[in-house]
DNA sequence: TACGGTTGATTGAATGGTCAGTCAATTACG
DNA sequence: CGTAATTGACTGACCATTCAATCAACCGTA
């Protein structure tokens, strides 16, 4: 683990704070666009408004600034979920509300998201895999909501893993396939339409019940 | 379009043929081990016996044998498609076989698969475009599989982009999650939980007869 | 209040290593 | 022999990383 973490030069831990998360704005704009090898450190620290040099005393080498780009989107993920659940208590409803905040975490930050899915690989083994716990525990919460779901007869006795990871991929497809669905799509209708499709009959006709009420209350 | 041909300097189409395939055999490799950047052409040409130079005759920049590598992935998947809806009729089937076909290609070559999704937006604008249009040419076929199925009353009216979509992820899932998935089913697990999930209900109530009248039919 | 000194942050030019792409020389083949 | 294919040493550019030099903020002392 302490392997893993990513030493800084500077001892302020505010202003260490402070620097990484400019240097992560920078460089996730830049990497989103270009390519994590295409950019230099140079690049990145222009845009922060900072030398070169500087870079390195906030991070041992370029490596440390990819993982901490991609640390920073995968803990988006795994904060505005649950807040999203607030106040609801029907299963289904808290079902369908941890599908609309993922969808929509992901709407926000389309291009880190994408940019997730390239550069993953490019990280160190361990790096690699600190990463993909933290995908695990991110899916825990969609995982427990279909639990709940069955536990409570509303949700037929499918396989959850693939369920779980079915309804990540409708919310990282929003940002992997956006050079197609964005022009014919909004995120709303996306999140609509996809959850009409997953949920339409993976319900039992009592979980269907509540979803279809659910969903005429929209106009 | 002309300017998106690769060209070479070797005359013999047959010629040129082989060699890009061991070329292109020896990329893919190395690319999906270890990323096409920190892949060097010696590497490439090592592993396909021949010297650095040659590739040059075969392909004008690295870049070349990338697209290289992507199309081939692309063009597998539209090649085994149709032929696993041989013999079919029923829509529904087809439906059925043409996922399973994409899953089954996609576990094929799940690293190139991979691969692909890391890779494209290292393309040129243009290049990128060819692919996508390509990936577009695919999931044609299983927008048709579905138009068929809503035609004949076997699918409720639901937004084929979108259910296509979940398809073509379902299918690449399967190679962009094999990291957790791969350890706890099979392929064929997966083929199958998949369509449970997604066919369980989209499917009307006739359509679901028959669905699940041909599920029974399996051991 | 002024001032010399210390610590830590910041700069950007210099270094060293890596590779894509070239080309003169060599080989195989018909 | 002549033509096309093949080799691999070489070059030029590029870029991560280092580091000597500068700067700024603060502290203790008179």
């Amino acid at each position: 683990m302490s392997a893993l973490q990513i030493t800084s030069i500077v001892e302020d831990p505010e202003l260490v704070q402070r620097r990484r998360k400019e240097i992560v704005a920078a460089a996730t704009e830049l990497f989103s666009k270009q390519g994590f090898y295409r950019t230099t450190i140079k690049e990145i620290a222009a845009l922060a408004g900072i030398s070169s040099g500087l870079v390195y005393q906030y991070v041992r080498e370029k490596d440390d600034v990819l993982l901490l780009v991609i640390l920073d989107v995968v803990e988006a993920y795994a904060r505005e979920i649950p807040s999203a659940l607030e106040g609801l208590e029907h299963p289904i409803d808290r079902l369908v509300a941890t599908i609309g905040a993922y969808c929509r975490v992901v709407d926000k930050r389309r291009a880190a998201t994408v940019l997730a899915y390239r550069s993953t690989k490019s990280l160190s083994r361990d790096r690699r895999r600190l990463i993909q716990a933290r995908e695990i525990e991110t899916n825990q919460l969609i995982a427990g909501a279909i639990a709940d779901c069955i536990k409570s007869r509303l949700l037929r006795r499918i396989n959850i893993d693939v369920l779980t990871y079915q309804i990540v991929l409708i919310a990282h497809g929003w940002a992997l396939k956006s050079w197609y669905l964005k022009s014919r799509l909004s995120i709303e209708q996306y999140i609509r339409d996809s959850l009409d499709i997953l949920l339409g009959t993976v319900l039992t006709p009592s979980g269907q019940k509540h979803y279809l009420a659910r969903r005429s209350r929209r106009k």
